[in-house]
DNA sequence: CAGTGGTCTAGACCACAAG
DNA sequence: TTGTGGTCTAGACCACTGG
């Protein structure tokens, strides 16, 4: 069967895709080389390139020096996560934004979060403490604490117009971090702050971000019940 | 200043990254065009192509035809998720892998299934419940609907040996899917086969695929107590 | 050692969108 | 209309790695 002339690297992809879902090369085979299918298809090998490197990388296809390109056994699917700014996400859902300062100090923290952010024992770091709202109602709950070394300017950041979240975002690109999913059931705290029952399932998002210069920020956001992250793969 | 020869496409998203992070280059801002930069490089403009197509699928640049650039002004982070197969996630955290069939039958499923999955009222699906332990203590409770119409071999599969997970990851490469994240609070039902306290956190993963001849698959995956998934950013 | 993917190049044309 | 990114090409060399 020819398949005509492939031109573009999407149409190289979208061929490929199309050999695998129907089974023509199954998982573990290993499939012509580069310059091989350039010849069947057509275009230059570049082009193949371009395609195959895109299917590697959503873990398709699992490519070697020298051994060739395989169909990945056990596919590792990578979901993609969009991490707006809080704002943006509630108003992207078409529901009013509020947001609420409830505290801002100086303190030495907790053990976790020391560990977590690299400070030093005694040393003092800012303690945010805020909640956003849609359309009235508790959204997500932000307890943050951010390291005034790493970001010296945040004092003169008005946590009261703008949230920690929106402002860090805006002011420090930060060059790395982690983030880690989670669920706990509501405390007496959780409960106050996000007007919910005792003991609902509450998911969780911790995350940590740093520069060159350290860790800069660490913040767990406790969303109210019902909430939901979702993605296509 | 001069940055020397940058010959190479990772070398150039190193050197545009760190004008960036120096506020060099601010949010907002517009940087040189392609050509611009590959004068100032001493490469091809392709070179710097790759190199800044890399960073603006991360999010951090914005770029369009005739406008040019940008620094992306707040950021929409993105975090990659991996999505492996139970058994490898508990295996490669160095911990012994049990799984445990606890039913299998055809039945007509709930309405909520039935429109996650596209299928004709009355239509029975195959419904399987298992459960995954690591080091002898339950992991995740995985409880799916199967479309025996888009994968009729699942009549051959043997799920007192191999999970469904497993199965369906190694025998239906998907096309599509989609993925939701959440919490709930542990009921009697996920008391007893998680074996956990009543009311405790647990986090929930939502998950469908499908081919082009529709649903394949729609499951649930409860996870017990203290589960938490990680990634950086 | 030799075969495969990974990358760079110089040049070309195309596609989109701002003015 | 025109400037910018998006892509393709043909050829070349490099880097890794299996045999």
């Amino acid at each position: 069967m020819t398949t005509g002339e492939l031109k573009n690297w999407q149409s190289v992809q979208d061929e490929v895709l199309r050999r695998i879902h129907a089974r023509q090369w199954k998982p573990g085979d290993f499939i012509p080389n580069e310059e091989e299918l350039s010849r069947e298809f057509g275009c230059a090998r570049a082009t193949v390139n371009r395609a195959l490197r895109g299917l590697a990388e959503s873990g398709l296809l699992e490519r070697k020096r020298k051994a060739g390109t395989r169909v990945a056994l056990s596919p590792v699917r990578k979901a993609i996560l969009d991490i707006p700014v809080i704002r943006r996400e509630i108003e992207g859902k078409g529901r009013a934004y509020r947001y609420l300062l409830l505290s801002r100090e100086e303190a030495v923290p907790p053990p976790d979060i020391r560990a977590r952010m690299q400070s030093e024992p005694g040393r003092k770091l800012l303690h945010v403490i805020s909640l956003h709202m849609a359309d009235g109602r508790p959204y997500v709950f932000e307890d943050r604490w951010i390291n005034p070394d790493t970001i010296p300017e945040i004092h003169e950041a008005d946590f009261e117009r703008q949230s920690p979240n929106e402002w860090l975002v805006m002011n420090t690109p930060f060059e790395g971090g982690d983030i880690t999913f989670s669920a706990i059931s509501a405390s007496a705290r959780e409960m106050t702050i996000l007007a919910c029952k005792a003991h609902e399932g509450l998911f969780v998002i911790d995350r940590s971000t740093w520069t060159g210069k350290g860790v800069i920020t660490s913040v767990r956001l406790t969303f109210a019940p019902g909430y939901q992250m979702h993605t296509d793969i």
